[in-house]
DNA sequence: GCGCTTAACGTAAGCGATAACGATTGCCAA
DNA sequence: TTGGCAATCGTTATCGCTTACGTTAAGCGC
């Protein structure tokens, strides 16, 4: 019983009931102005046949269809929180989810792909969308939240406290005594990677401790791009004590590239993150991080969403969110490099 | 520049371009029979007006949309693995994919969600679908594939080999000296349930230790039903030294439970789990259990359903993926207790 | 019994896009 | 000059569903 032929539509519904599709829709949509025995021998029909109303063609037939939309472009533990907080915020609200992902990772079609998804999906499918990690400005005919905008952006968003978590974490390291620290930029376009980078500056110039443009790489969150650039932080000569990679995906790979390169963790090198994925935990040595609950910034999202879309929405279109810095075994004092 | 008014047609690109809405979608779809100089005007119109095809009208009218489905009633970090596998397979394969989840938790509305989502999306917004450990039979009029099914299902699915996964970590407790060893079970509708009890059973039978139904627990998969059976067994006075848990979820529960009790585990009790979530490795202590590898099962599933639609699938159409033992520290030998 | 309201339905016009079909043009051979 | 054939483009029906509107018939007061 697995393809039957056609699929069964509301005509098919129509026929069997002896009425009308309009009939067959007030029946579906529980309005008013049909008989108790028109509506049972429409009931039975559908019974009978298994409909189900084509979820496409109500939502291009309607303005409205409570459905939201979530828009990503690749699946990784980062997207996978966030959508639980999603699924958990939308949980009893009426509104389905319904999550867009293309399937090239990295072909030429990435360009755009957020507003591309995006207006496929708006003004038809769904009521309003929620955007993960854009790599330009977006917009819509209806609602969007975007989580991780983009820099200066106007749209809605919901976004993790960066500055004062970079700022925390590389603290933390100063406070251990580390003095010539590197770091490791992401993908400058977005708010985020702004963010961790003026934290990371601002917590050195407070400490007195000059900024030194050597020590820093570009990379773009893709965990690759951090292995060269952390290769050439460690083979130099006056290589840094210890490591601050924009994100977790990233500081994954640092301390890959130190294992690789004989360098112990953390006593030759210390190795701090961002983001706090499931596998900085699993890591060996667990990896100092900043947790920025990717979990709340869906639920958030969501919840704005919602809001936005009833027009019911009164607070603040641009949310920070506090994060909280994991101290883990990746991180320790230097090794006194001072001769006896 | 975020909710431009109403959303862009393809007739308005008609009006400003000067042509057809003909024209317009012979251009979109790079058909044949339109002017170089029809084409630039009309590539342009686009340009100016950002526009993009709206996929529910286009899936209304045509029959292939080169988008696949996904449904799942839940969303957790078995969910997660396995979508990554299935946007893995279908990476630079010119499928998109939907992901539709509904919204209410466990709700009345519950039932036969599976089957109502699949005939809202097959036959218009989908080529095929995947469905997720769905709690009943399913039917379709396009292709489905599904990712543990119920017992003797019919339709093509992807599983791992529950039989071999549970007797193998059975004999692993038995092999370290367990006898009594209870088992919480999960929901009985799925063949995953099914198979894991008849693991149980298999292995202590032909250890030549007896099944003893008072050391069987009925849960249902939610980690939550796993909480009253746990502590049930627990607190016999011929308490197992051992459980099974049909899930790592469950098994989870079970170690929160032990512990509760004042339970030392492995020294009082050895508890086993099934499907290796990541959270089994975080446990304290890590949870010994059996990788189902839900990723492969995703990407199975996938590259399955994505021949299926194409009608170039060859292979069997019910797959039955390996598993295997990890071992953590959440078993060991049974603390001896007899008497000196 | 008349006109009126009102419940209960059918009719038909779209929503945005596609594709079969027809209409128009230009061009070349006869 | 004209028939014929491509090439190019518009017209229109249609996908499954919703909804404004029209129609019918029953019910009501007078």
């Amino acid at each position: 019983m697995a393809e039957g032929g056609a699929p069964v539509t509301m005509s098919d519904v129509a026929r069997l009931a002896g009425v009308s599709t309009a009939t067959v829709s007030r029946v579906v949509n529980g309005r008013y102005g049909v008989s108790a025995g028109t509506i049972a021998q429409v009931r039975s029909a559908i019974e009978r046949l298994g409909y189900e109303s084509s979820l496409v063609a109500t939502s291009l037939r309607r303005s409205r269809t409570n459905v939201l939309g979530l828009v990503t472009h690749s699946f990784q533990s980062y997207t996978a929180e966030v959508l639980k907080g999603v699924m958990e915020a939308l949980a009893q609200s009426s509104f389905d989810l319904i999550i867009y992902a293309n399937s090239d990772l990295y072909g030429t079609y990435s360009e755009g792909w957020e507003q591309r998804h995006l207006t496929r999906l708006s003004g038809t499918l769904t009521d309003g969308c929620i955007v993960v990690t854009p790599w330009g400005e977006v917009r819509s005919s209806t609602p969007v939240v975007v989580i991780d905008p983009v820099r200066d952006s106007t749209v809605p968003s919901v976004t993790a406290d960066n500055l004062s978590g970079a700022t925390t974490v590389v603290e933390h390291l100063l406070g251990l005594g580390h003095r010539r620290i590197g770091f490791i930029a992401g993908r400058s376009s977005l708010a985020a990677a702004w963010s961790r980078e003026e934290g990371y500056r601002r917590a050195l110039t407070e400490a007195g401790v000059p900024v030194d443009p050597a020590l820093i790489g570009r990379g773009d969150f893709n965990p690759e791009s951090a292995v060269p650039l952390a290769r050439e932080l460690l083979e130099r000569a006056d290589r840094p004590t210890a490591i601050f990679a924009a994100s977790d995906g990233m500081a994954l790979k640092v301390l890959e590239v130190a294992k690789e390169l004989g360098l112990s963790v953390p006593g030759d090198l210390s190795v701090a993150g961002f983001d706090n994925i499931p596998e900085s935990a699993l890591a060996e040595p667990g990896l100092t991080t900043v947790d920025q609950s990717m979990y709340r910034l869906g639920y958030e999202a969501a919840h704005m969403l919602k809001s936005l879309v009833t027009g019911e929405w009164e607070g603040p279109r641009q949310i920070l969110l506090p994060t909280r810095l994991v101290v883990r075994g990746s991180t320790a004092p230097p090794r006194t490099t001072t001769r006896p």
